[in-house]
DNA sequence: ATTATATACGACAATATATATCGGATATAA
DNA sequence: TTATATCCGATATATATTGTCGTATATAAT
């Protein structure tokens, strides 16, 4: 419960990866997925989904790796946990509406209150901060 | 990702419905989930573990049922969690150090710094908060 | 005492989600 | 031409969550 997935962590891990280096240098997935002890075809997954995000850009051949692209202390951690897996909320009742309980739930209101306090903690960081 | 669990939810929603109640009333398994439309035996089973973590009290044998024992103001919703589903983190790690990236970790103390934060929060909101 | 209705609880089954692997394609520097 | 990299759909495995079953125990009502 509450646990992030492995691809942000795997995420992160990459993107402070890179900004630990100066920004015209790549880094390949199979660098980063043996430095880091992560299963490779998980890690170019993820590089790949980051890269279609536009937050990081492809070289392609021999060499070649990944860059940064965005910069990371403009996305907020929402908007990052949202680029990589999709929708946000602690209950799936706010953004689908196929739930058993939905029609009789008395706490609905409630858990959409802390839900939006969850929100608001994490859209006060940036992925920045994760990074430094 | 970031998710209550159904057990913490049908917890809340059995609470809250206690809570409408007057304090001496009881209310059976078979009311809440039939009212709430949850499935009975996930239901004992979350109030038999609410009971023996003494937040509600059992009364055995026909019109028997649960009643409110605990003060739910006086318990915040990190306790609440983890009496519930036990200890409560973005990643494992903060509790178990079973991981493969552990040793080499880039954002192990960054993630603690938002772990820490979103702990923060739970904090500062009660049961009562949500059953109100 | 007997019966009906309730909780207690371990073992098991099904489902959903997260995690990982495989196979083969395309791009490009050397 | 070759080696090394990204690209990407399909599939497999593992784990966690959710739900079911069977049986025991407690007790109020008759």
């Amino acid at each position: 419960m509450l646990k992030l997935t492995r691809k942000v962590e795997y995420a992160l891990i990459a993107l402070r990866h890179m900004q630990d280096k100066a920004p015209e240098l790549v880094s390949s997935t199979k660098e980063i997925a043996t430095q880091y002890n992560i299963p490779l075809e998980i890690l170019a997954k993820t590089l790949q989904h980051l890269a279609k995000e536009n937050i990081i850009e492809p070289i392609n051949g021999p060499r070649g790796g990944y860059r940064l692209k965005a910069k990371l202390g403009n996305i907020n951690l929402v908007e990052f946990f949202e680029r990589v897996e999709g929708p946000l909320g602690l209950s799936d009742c706010f953004y689908d509406s196929n739930c058993l309980q939905i029609d009789y739930c008395n706490i609905r209101t409630p858990i959409q209150r802390i839900n939006a306090n969850m929100i608001n903690m994490f859209r006060g960081m940036t992925v920045q901060d994760v990074t430094s």
